[in-house]
DNA sequence: ATTTTTAGTTTGTTTTTCAAACTAGTTTGC
DNA sequence: GCAAACTAGTTTGAAAAACAAACTAAAAAT
């Protein structure tokens, strides 16, 4: 079957999460008030869906500073490139774009 | 922002949701067993599904016959086609192809 | 006539999503 | 210098969604 929805992967389908990908494959790393503002999220929401990104491998959360404030620097992994490449392959094939 | 996910339909973004409203955007009507083939859903799951689209006016579920048997012929809606229409926008705008 | 198959729906559990509340430290205003 | 406000997140509990097992109901097959 062309359109199979089997070769969507879920952990990057979800809404923010796919959103936070899309961002990422065109700017890395990004700190998480950045993608505060893209993603329009709230904090909690945020951390948790970068969680289960870097669960999956996709991303890497590189905890550090700027200057005295603590921020976190989230950067798309080499599998979550690959995850990203593979995702469009089969959105454009169910999409039929 | 260009890649905003708040364009994004949840609705038809679900991942049998949207296997179910691209295949219909290519195919209306569909009956529910063939559905089911091109879904790999369980019953229960493609019922439940099928009901949330009706709900949104996406898609309409004629419950007829074929013969003396039951048979749930499944429309795209007007509605279900513009929306579809504007996910697919969304979507290549979000993915950026 | 009983078993199997078709065509679904209902229901209860599991998973996911979400945002409010919380932690911890920093800067600013008085 | 200290109280208030802001930055940068995490934890947690409630709400929603997803899922499949169990069920209903009728037809077809044996």
């Amino acid at each position: 079957m062309s359109a199979s929805i089997k070769n969507i992967n879920d952990i990057i389908h979800g809404r923010l999460r796919l959103g936070v990908m899309a961002y990422l494959s065109t700017a890395s790393p990004v700190s998480f008030p950045e993608l505060l503002k893209v993603t329009e999220a709230t904090n909690g929401n945020l951390s948790t869906h970068l969680t289960k990104l870097e669960t999956a491998g996709f991303i890497h959360q590189e905890k550090g500073y700027k200057g005295k404030r603590p921020q976190t620097l989230v950067h798309l992994t080499d599998e979550g490139r690959s995850a990203w490449i593979e995702y469009l392959k089969a959105m454009r094939l169910m999409l039929d774009i």
